[in-house]
DNA sequence: ATAAATACGACTATATTAGTCCAGTTTCAA
DNA sequence: TTGAAACTGGACTAATATAGTCGTATTTAT
């Protein structure tokens, strides 16, 4: 329910990982050894830490990752967001047109579960992936 | 990743609905037809509710649901674990025999994920249901 | 008796998460 | 210049969790 998915556990291991590491150059193939990670679903992950800056990959046959961001920039928020998309807290938020939501005049917990969510993205938004080190 | 369940959703509503309506007998029927909640799956939340000595049921043609607990007595993770059981914030704390984790010598992020995950139980911890109302 | 309520277990359907497969592209270096 | 080792990316399958359904039993006021 409130539980990180396996994608995020395996995005901060690879990202302290990669952290320690340096300046050294590190490989996709390197973590998912170490780590008993698959490959393929890790290099997706890390595919996608690129695409948002927060690495910088080289290609080819010394390719590998490095970090572009500091692990104290990046929010355990943008890192959800990243790696699962933006998601509402629950599933009335994600409307957008909001009558779509057929329970919603009578619906009674609409604006409390609304300041959770606040709240549970702030914890999440000053919670930096530095802090898992 | 990180979000309510319908069935918490739905504790949530009916829970507010039975406090509003005082002394007076709620039947797990009138909360679904209001709310659109599918009766069975109420009537199961609700079982799990009285169990847990959240509400008293009455049986019988004029029975129905009355609060036993106030709402501000129930934490938001008291409902949780009552409705979905105890669950860790990942996979690997639910393991007792600590041997069983294979990733376990060489994982990194073990300690700082249960702090992340003390956290999080504490802001469900002190986050009533009466707060929702 | 019977209607309307709770109680409970087993089942099905749907959605999400996890993981796999395969076909590319890039780059170094032998 | 070719092959190996890396990243890239889409489509697919498998496993798990969540949501919802069905059927049957029990209780109780009228």
């Amino acid at each position: 329910m409130v539980r990180f998915t396996k994608k995020i556990e395996y995005a901060l291991i690879a990202l302290r990982f990669i952290s320690n590491a340096k300046d050294e150059i590190v490989t996709a193939k390197q973590i998912s050894n170490k780590f008993n990670i698959p490959y393929e679903l890790l290099a997706k992950i890390l595919q996608k830490l690129k695409k948002e800056k927060i690495l910088v990959s080289v290609q080819g046959i010394n390719g590998g990752y490095k970090l572009l961001k500091q692990l104290n920039e990046i929010s355990l928020s943008n890192l959800i967001d990243i790696i699962e998309g933006k998601m509402a807290i629950v599933e009335c938020l994600h409307v957008n047109d909001i009558t779509e939501c057929f329970i919603y005049d009578t619906c009674n917990i609409k604006s409390p579960i609304n300041k959770m969510q606040n709240e549970l993205e702030n914890l999440l938004k000053h919670k930096m992936v530095s802090d898992f080190v």
